[in-house]
DNA sequence: ATAGTAGTTTAGAATGCTTCCAAAATTCTT
DNA sequence: AAGAATTTTGGAAGCATTCTAAACTACTAT
């Protein structure tokens, strides 16, 4: 059960983080702030965010959520997933890891880069430098055989 | 200069090659093969690649060259690429490799596998495997300083 | 060759995610 | 509390891609 008075400690932990962050807490941006700063590494869309939101009893404009979604990535509070379906994703896990995608659902997985070990990377050509590195296993589920 | 002949003898490879992919020759998928199937490795998309047919001087509908692109793909004939923009694209480079990605213009360059050294993979979860492993070097212009 | 049939092409409509818009509302500053 | 700047909003617009159903074309068997 979670009381008022947690609630609202809940509400300014996010706002000092949103502030920090440089971007102005609004009900909205706390609302979303509540919703997917908290801990929890998850991959979420905004079409489904904005289900939550509605779930959650509060209203809020598609657009608005598309908005949040892009300002928490400029503010590096969340990272835009680019690897995966036709759909823009955003990931509250914002260290360094991969991901495995089932090709049928589009359901993704953290791979930790602890599993991993890019031994030689390719050199990066002139004038350019490597923004980030997107390593993806896709998988299929296997057939029974 | 390319003559009637040869044009008779390139078209005739990629019947075979078609036909040898169980895809059927038609007027419109041998044109797009001529122009997809030369050996070049490109990284193409559906818009560009109805403008090379316009610029031909052949006609064809959009929805045609999609159709094309994805059926050429599950011959085998062509890769699409996910990794990149909110733009599908298909890869003439049928073999291994990777890719650089400029963020700033979306052009794509292959990595060599030679180039890259994945020492260590993470354990597939149980029920799945890998069908690709996509990795993607997005690049930045490097900032004068 | 010819006819039959299964697979293709076509133009345009439809879809679905995302962005744009201009007005109303809210937040921060003074 | 007022002013200035930023956000939110709902709906319209945009864009890449897919769908549709009718016309067409390539292969197969006659």
């Amino acid at each position: 059960m979670t009381s008022t008075r947690d609630i609202k400690a809940e509400e300014h932990r996010i706002i000092r983080c949103l502030k920090d962050a440089g971007v102005r807490p609004t009900r909205q941006r706390v609302l979303i702030g509540r919703l997917l700063l908290d801990g929890r590494k998850r991959h979420v869309g905004a079409e489904q965010l904005y289900e939550e939101v509605q779930t959650s009893g509060q209203h809020m404009a598609l657009a608005t959520v598309y908005n949040c979604l892009h300002k928490f990535a400029d503010a590096g509070l969340l990272r835009q997933v680019k690897n995966v379906g036709d759909t823009v994703l955003f990931d509250t896990n914002l260290s360094e890891h991969y991901h495995f995608v089932d090709i049928e659902t589009g359901a993704m997985v953290d791979i930790s880069p602890a599993d991993v070990t890019l031994q030689k990377m390719p050199k990066i050509p002139d004038g350019f430098e490597a923004e980030s590195i997107e390593l993806t296993v896709r998988l299929r589920r296997k057939t029974i055989s």
